[in-house]
DNA sequence: TCAAAATGTGACTAGAAGCTCACATTCTAC
DNA sequence: GTAGAATGTGAGCTTCTAGTCACATTTTGA
């Protein structure tokens, strides 16, 4: 019997190689982007998209093969600006207290955070991950931040268990982040002091045992 | 000119008067909680829920006004699973430990993420949530258990700052839970150790000051 | 200048999925 | 027993949307 074989979109597309498609390319992934905050995955359409950025259906399909690879690519990007707003002060410089470190770090993971919530939150939880290897890249490097200021902490360096404590201080972080931008208070100076305040006690803790 | 008015499903529906129909209500209600871990939101269908517990379309549409309330029923039973998941000590019982304390609650917590890992994830991240009212009370609800253990942790009641404290503990614990899940961790000791860790360096830091 | 490559267009197709409705079956109450 | 209510059925209507393709326009390079 003859195999039923459903028609699949074709993977490989051409690249943008002039200057007016790489700008196109640009319009595009800003246009999905709006239209991906504001409808969320569920109602998100490459129609939309196209009407919204000014340009054909077809335009879109000539250098995205589908639909979860345009939202691919705005995850790259998205994924790209949190780690720049991530910056942790260096480990070696002894005069920076605990206080200081927790600070910055949390600092960084709530401006990430404001960059674009809406977004945020769909690429997160809505947009179905079909290459772990970006995402787990990204993670890595997530958690490389978190290392640093628990080994400046603790006053030691690559303890097996400083993996185990950058991930529970980051998922703790980014649940009471998380929670808090739900609410819409992600600015707010309490929620900011007590953050502080939870990673500090954690720290402590770490180092004193 | 005439208004064009979208058709909206009708949103009043029959309830199950007999045994008989009862029986069905709960036969959908859990095929299609098992159709939505499996597929998720965005591939959860009405079609395949009817075929999966062997009942016809319209069956279901007797008693679901359409695919979200659906969703809402299923949502609404976990919910009270989850609660039921949950149980504090006796605040009074001045015998119990900081560290007992933290641990029941954890203890819960992680159970109440293990009764259907995959369905709890959909349902929190997936399922837009039409009507907020049942989950700000499960959410008022689930606080209370977090306040009632920093209450006993802090010696004292109702302080405004506990109901803050509250959702910062809850926010941390679900956040490192969540991150668990998500790695297939969610029984580890070493994991329940350091939730406990956590939970207790905070709690501690609250009444150190 | 001009041919070929790159880029852009949008009407159209296929198929998926929510939901209806006319009809069949089963149960309840008198 | 039987009328009417409750329950159950599923073909198919309708809408939505991802993705195609034949064609038009613009740019490049020789």
């Amino acid at each position: 019997m003859a195999t039923r074989v459903p028609p699949q979109p074709e993977s490989v597309r051409k690249l943008p190689r002039q200057q007016r498609s790489r700008a196109t390319v640009d319009i595009i992934v800003e246009a999905a982007a709006r239209v991906l905050a504001r409808r969320g995955w569920a109602h998100f359409t490459t129609n939309e998209t196209a009407s919204t950025a000014g340009v054909s259906i077809g335009s879109i399909y000539q250098y995205f093969p589908n639909k979860l690879s345009l939202a691919e690519e705005i995850r790259k990007r998205h994924l790209d600006a949190v780690l720049a707003a991530i910056v942790v002060p260096d480990e070696s410089d002894a005069s920076i207290t605990l206080e200081q470190r927790a600070a910055a770090l949390i600092d960084g993971v709530v401006a990430a955070h404001s960059v674009d919530q809406r977004l945020h939150r769909v690429l997160l939880d809505e947009v179905p991950l079909a290459a772990r290897s970006a995402q787990d890249a990204f993670e890595a490097e997530y958690l490389r931040r978190y290392q640093a200021v628990i080994e400046a902490a603790a006053g030691r360096l690559n303890s097996e268990s400083d993996g185990i404590a950058a991930r529970v201080l980051s998922g703790a972080v980014e649940g009471v982040v998380h929670a808090a931008a739900r609410h819409g208070e992600l600015q707010s100076p309490v929620l900011r002091a007590e953050l502080i305040g939870l990673a500090c006690a954690y720290l402590r803790s770490l180092s004193g045992h």
